[in-house]
DNA sequence: GTGAAAGCGCTAACAT
DNA sequence: ATGTTAGCGCTTTCAC
């Protein structure tokens, strides 16, 4: 052989579209065309050139294609922390939404390092990805520029929105009113004395459901005092913590409302060891209906957050937002109480 | 101006490195060189260009240089189902070891759709992503074919790695010893009717703890016999089943090796609703150690999967295959026998 | 119905 | 120390 061939030969391990039109004996147009299933190639030719694709072992290259149409078929879901568990859930579904659009899914942990979703913020803006799903209140600063310039993105905010993104399309429940239900329910089983384990103070969902036992509270003529209300967190730790607290601050509850699920499994844990029956001696309900709390001792009163379709949705509109150039909106989907034996009267 | 410039202008909303190189006055590869921080480039040019960068809002372009490179820095990650606990654990860790190591992750379930794992591997044939990690048993047909035509692709198994992929790299734990580690610790409490729920009877891994149940039976004098072996599976609900089946067949046992965790979870449930006290009546222990094995009533025995470290070993695995050529070969990590409440003599 | 050719944005020889 | 240039693999006008 000469100096240089122009086409790749056999030595290549990866085949690419000039090899298949080599085989098939067509141009690459006529391959990229038959491949696409795009009109003007009669059935014959088209066959021929998927056979050879086959054979040949043929795949498209992601990146060329990418590079050539200005668009990856790729979202980025950021995640703040896995280990939540209504985040695995959210996240399979998601995925399936996402393949089911025609796109693949990129992820990446916020929580471990802020700085990090940053760059994923330059990619879409570099048009490397085609949109971003935040699964999170937290917001990545030069997101909130962008928003600030006034710049449309596809970008849908799902779970657990901030109001700092307010020209951000989101998909998410109304936090006040669900936990306003699951106080409402309480209340009217004849509990008098509803205790609520707060989340973390500064967290966007934690202060909603809070206002919502506040609300009902209210509502049925009863206390919300100082007393009544622990500052815990969202994890089972921070349930073990408060029942702690509890046991040391007079005249105890009838029933806690737990900002989350998780707190409230060490709650009940915690209660348990110090000797009180649930829902007997206290009631305890919590918030987000993980898969365990249907299985726990004694089984979970909560609200169920619809993991299903906030995925879909945000899915569905994320997809609108970089297809079909649609504006930004507010989905508030229907929230589920799902009352079990630890919320009801013995 | 004239019919068409060879540059874009600032009508484009996506600055290139061509709008950097006119900014900072200079060519696109000083551009380039000065932003990767290569060498021969002055500290003052690398400045202003990186200034440039910045004020324009450059980020580069993922896919031209994937193309440019035949290099993405993308793995694929096939998870099973993420519903599984023990996988968002595993994909955390996994994510931020992919991280440090400079690579971005894709995701995929492979349970919902085993076609679409073999368009993954199209990809990585295809050189769109550079590398795969196999979290589970399950294998892409297409991946079977590559690996029996000999050819040596970038991928890592882990967590249950299949037999079928002997060539393949793999991180995993001694499974049969990790059973046998449970079991022997409930005979040496003094448990003499000791049973096990198995898992699905095609998991590689549920083959495995049953034999390692069946081993330290063995090695203690103690029968394995038919009546207390349970055919159950992963789940809560596989769990409530056999402890249902349990209360039919004759001779209850006075112990029980559940294949993981979940249907640990769903036996112990169900035998305090048939009015059993779990150690007292009868001991229970698991595998995998999920965080709620900690907390459950009583706390679980387990054994506790190095969900991390089979992530950070995968990772670094497949980085090697991908940028250094390595071989492939196999890493048994050490478990660990996680006693808890649940199997001590009370 | 099919092919030739341009060019997406980048990096790396190869000049200078 | 910096610029010029070729080309990664693909899609898509535009010609024929």
């Amino acid at each position: 052989m000469a100096k240089r061939k122009p086409t790749l030969t056999s030595k290549s391990p990866i085949p690419t579209m000039a090899d298949i039109a080599r085989i098939a004996g067509v141009s690459t147009s006529t391959v990229s065309r038959a491949l696409a299933g795009l009109p003007p190639i009669p059935e014959e030719t088209r066959q021929r050139v998927v056979q050879a694709a086959k054979e040949a072992g043929y795949a498209v290259n992601r990146h060329a294609r990418s590079l050539r149409l200005k668009r990856s078929k790729v979202i980025l879901v950021l995640i703040p922390n896995l280990a939540n568990p209504n985040f695995p859930d959210l996240l399979m579904h998601i995925d399936r939404a996402a393949h089911d659009c025609g796109y693949d899914i990129m992820i990446a942990h916020t929580a471990i390092d802020p700085r990090r979703s940053d760059r994923y913020v330059d990619e879409l803006l570099a048009g490397s990805i085609d949109g971003v799903l935040l699964t999170a209140s937290y917001c990545p600063p030069r997101l909130l520029e962008c928003i600030a310039a006034g710049r449309r993105l596809p970008i849908v905010r799902t779970l657990s929105p901030t109001p700092d993104l307010n020209g951000v399309t989101a998909v998410q429940i109304d936090e006040v009113q669900a936990a306003y239900d699951v106080v409402d329910h309480l209340a009217k089983q004849g509990y008098k004395r509803i205790a609520h384990l707060g989340g973390p103070p500064k967290e966007i969902v934690a202060i909603a459901r809070r206002r919502g036992w506040e609300k009902a509270l209210a509502a049925h003529g009863l206390p919300a005092t100082p007393d009544l209300h622990f500052q815990a967190g969202f994890t089972v730790n921070d349930g073990r913590r408060a029942a702690d607290e509890m046991k040391k601050r007079a005249g105890r509850p009838d029933a806690v409302f737990c900002s989350n699920d998780e707190s409230a499994y060490g709650l009940i844990a915690a209660l348990k060891e110090q000797g009180l029956r649930v829902p007997r001696d206290i009631a305890v309900a919590g918030f987000d209906d993980l898969s365990f709390s249907a299985v726990l001792d004694p089984p979970l009163t909560t609200v169920r957050l619809p993991r299903r379709d906030m995925a879909e949705q945000s899915v569905r509109k994320l997809k609108a937002l970089i297809e079909d150039d649609a504006d930004n909106d507010n989905t508030i989907l229907a929230h589920e109480l799902v009352i079990r034996a630890s919320s009801l009267r013995s």
